[in-house]
DNA sequence: TTGTACGCGTTATCAA
DNA sequence: TTGATAACGCGTACAA
C-alpha cells in the first residue's frame, strides 16, 4: 500500500533513533538532544519531507490550532476586512481560520459554535453584533460557557451578554458623533435609517442618534425613523419610505455605510440630489464609501486593523503570555467627505 | 480536576454498556444493537450532552472534515460570495470551512497548501485564477499530487496546471461577449484595461478581448490596452492612463467590474460622462454593479451559485458516491444595463 | 543523552 | 447481541 503518510516513526528509523528523540527535536523540547543526533533527525525530516500530523498532535494536546470566527455575512465588507485582518496575522503562527457564515441566523449561529465545540477551536471570535433574542441568549450562553470551560479563548465584537472579552466597537459614540456633526451644519429636521432591531449594534447606533439630538434639545420625531437592514437593498428601500416626508427633511443618518449608499443611489436615481436637496451620512467607513456620488461623508471604524489586533490578542493568549492587555478599543474618526450640505 | 470533558466511556459507563456500543450507536453502524441498550445509550448521551471529539474521529479515520478555500482576497466580493456559497452548501453536512487569504503572493499560497495538508484537510478548493510563475507552479504541483496522495479531493475554479478538477469560468468567452457587444452598439476604437499579469484570468480575458476584435477584422492597438490589478483603485489609475488617448476612444471594457466601477468613477470625476462620452462595461457582475452611476453593463459570472454547486461536489465525492458530475461549468450571461451608448 | 511504555478518544477487528 | 483489544500519530513520564 503507498497510502501510508510519513510519521514521526519514520524519521526515527532514517536517523537510527527513538521517536521520542525524533519528536523532541520538533518541538525544541528543554530535553536534551546530543547535536550529532538532531542533525541526524534534521536530516531525515528534510530527506521524507516530513511534517508532523496536526489531528495527532491535537488529540494530545487537545489543542487544534483552529480558530473560529462567526460572521452575519462574509459577503459585507465590513466582515471580510476583519476577517482578512485576523487570518492575515494569524497565519504567521500557523492557526487556521474556519469561518461560519449565519445571515444573523439563530440557528446556524448555534450550530457553529456546537462545530467549534467538537473540533476543539482554540479560540473563537464572534465578528458581529449579538441577537437580542431571549431564548437565542439562553441557550448560547450554556454553550459559551462550555467552550470556556474546554479553555476555548472567546472574544467577540461589539458587547456580547457572555462573559467573555467585549470589545467595544464605540457604535453609540459613532452614531452621536456623525449626528452632532449633522447637526453642527446647520441641519435640524434629521431622519435615521436604523438597523435590523435583532441585532444589538442597531439598538447602541439609535441611542447615539437620538442622544446627539437630545443634547439639544431636539425631539426625536418617530415619523422619521425608518426601520431597515444594514443592506444596501435596505437602502435603497429606506429611500422610498422617506419619500413621502422628504420635504420637511435637511439630512439623514443612516445607521451604516451599506445603507446609506443605497440610500443616496435610490434617492438620486428619485432625481433628490445629495447633497443639495438633502445630505446622507453612515457609519463604518466601507471602502466603498469614497467612490459614491457624492462621496459619503461617514465615520471610520477600522476593521481590518481590529482583526489585527484581536489576532495578536489571541495569539498571546494562546501562547500563555501572561501581560496580554485586551484588545485595544478601537479608534473612531469622523471622514468628512461630500455628502452633507452646510446650512450655514 | 474538572477539565475533563466528556468521553464515550463516560457515556458507556452511565448506559452500562462498552464503548463499542456507543460508537455502534453513536455511528448508525450495521452491527446490531438491541433497540433497549441502544435506547439506553441515547438517553446517556442526551443526559451527558454528549457530542464525540471530531480530533480523535479524525486521528481514526485520517479524515478532518475540514474543506480549505484559497482565496485571492475575501474583501472582493467575487471570492465573498463563492466562500458564502461554499459555506452555505458544507455546513449542512457538518464540514468546517478553513480559508486562506493569499492576496495572490506565491509564498502565502505554498503555506496554505501545507497547512492544509498537515491539518489533513479532505478537501481543497482553490477559489482564484492560477498564478503564472514557473517557480511556483513546480513547487505548488508536486503539494498539490502530494495532497492527492492523501485522497484529498481538489478543486480548482478557473484552469489549474494541475491534475485536478478544473470548472472552466467561461473568461474567454465571457471578455469576448461583452466585447462583442460593445461592437454590435458601433464603437470601433475600444480601450481594454487587463488585470493583473501574474494571473491566469487576466490572460484569458484580455485573448477573450482581442478575439472579439479580431473575428471582425479589427486591428488590436497596444496603446489602448491598460494593464491594471482587478481592483476599483487600479480601476481609477487606469483612467488616468487613458486620459491622453481619451478622445479617440468611444468605449472601455475593463477585464472586471471592480476595475470598470473605477474607470467610471475616475471618469466621472474627471468630467469625462459615461455612457455620453464614452461607453464602459465589465465582467462580473458584483453585487455594487447595478448601483453604479450609470448601472454598469456587464456579464454575470454566478459565482455564489457555483459555491454552492462546488460544496454539491465536494460533498458527494465525500461521501463516496459513485456517480458525480463535475460541477457544472457556469452559465455567463450577457446583464445590460446603462454603461453603454448605441452608436448606430 | 537516549529509549520504553502509555495514553489522548475513537473505531475496526476479532472473539465470545 | 456484546465487549475486549489494538491501533491511528504523537508527546510525556519514567527508566536506563
Amino acid at each position: 500500500m503507498e497510502k501510508s503518510e510519513i510519521t514521526i516513526k519514520d524519521v526515527a528509523k532514517l536517523a537510527g533513533c527513538s521517536p521520542t528523540t525524533v519528536s523532541r527535536v520538533i518541538n525544541n523540547s528543554d530535553h536534551p538532544v546530543s547535536s550529532k543526533t538532531k542533525a541526524l533527525v534534521k536530516e531525515a525530516i528534510k530527506e521524507l519531507n516530513f511534517r508532523p500530523n496536526r489531528i495527532a498532535q491535537g488529540l494530545k494536546s487537545d489543542k487544534s490550532h483552529i480558530i473560529g470566527v462567526i460572521v452575519h455575512d462574509i459577503c459585507d465588507s465590513y466582515f471580510a476586512q476583519m476577517v482578512k485582518g485576523i487570518e492575515e496575522f494569524i497565519s504567521d503562527y500557523d492557526y487556521i481560520i474556519n469561518i461560519y457564515n449565519t445571515n444573523r441566523g439563530i440557528e446556524k449561529e448555534l450550530h457553529s459554535v456546537n462545530m467549534l465545540k467538537v473540533n476543539r477551536a482554540d479560540a473563537v471570535v464572534f465578528a458581529g453584533s449579538t441577537l437580542l433574542d431571549e431564548e437565542y441568549r439562553k441557550i448560547m450562553g450554556e454553550y459559551v460557557q462550555n467552550l470556556k470551560k474546554q479553555g476555548t479563548v472567546i472574544v467577540g465584537v461589539t458587547p456580547h451578554p457572555f462573559e467573555i472579552v467585549n470589545i467595544e466597537l464605540g457604535n453609540e459614540l459613532a452614531a452621536q458623533t456623525i449626528t452632532d456633526y449633522v447637526l453642527n451644519k446647520g441641519h435640524r429636521k434629521i431622519a435615521y435609517v436604523a438597523g435590523p432591531k435583532i441585532l444589538n449594534t442597531s439598538q447602541q447606533r439609535s441611542e447615539g442618534f437620538k442622544k446627539a439630538l437630545k443634547c439639544r434639545g431636539i425631539e426625536v420625531d418617530n415619523r422619521l425613523i425608518i426601520r431597515s437592514d444594514f443592506s444596501f437593498e435596505g437602502g435603497r428601500k429606506a429611500a422610498l419610505e422617506l419619500l413621502d416626508n422628504i420635504d420637511e427633511v435637511t439630512a439623514v443618518v443612516a445607521a451604516n455605510d451599506a445603507t446609506a449608499l443605497g440610500l443616496m443611489w435610490e434617492l438620486n436615481n428619485q432625481g433628490i440630489k445629495v447633497p443639495q436637496d438633502v445630505s446622507v451620512v453612515g457609519v463604518d467607513d466601507l471602502p466603498e464609501a469614497k467612490y459614491s456620488y457624492p462621496p459619503l461623508t461617514t465615520i471610520s471604524l477600522p476593521v481590518y486593523k481590529l482583526g489585527k489586533q484581536i489576532g495578536e490578542y489571541l495569539i498571546n493568549k494562546l501562547h500563555g503570555n501572561k501581560i496580554v492587555d485586551d484588545p485595544a478599543n478601537v479608534q473612531i474618526s469622523l471622514i468628512e467627505r461630500g455628502s452633507v450640505r452646510d446650512l450655514l
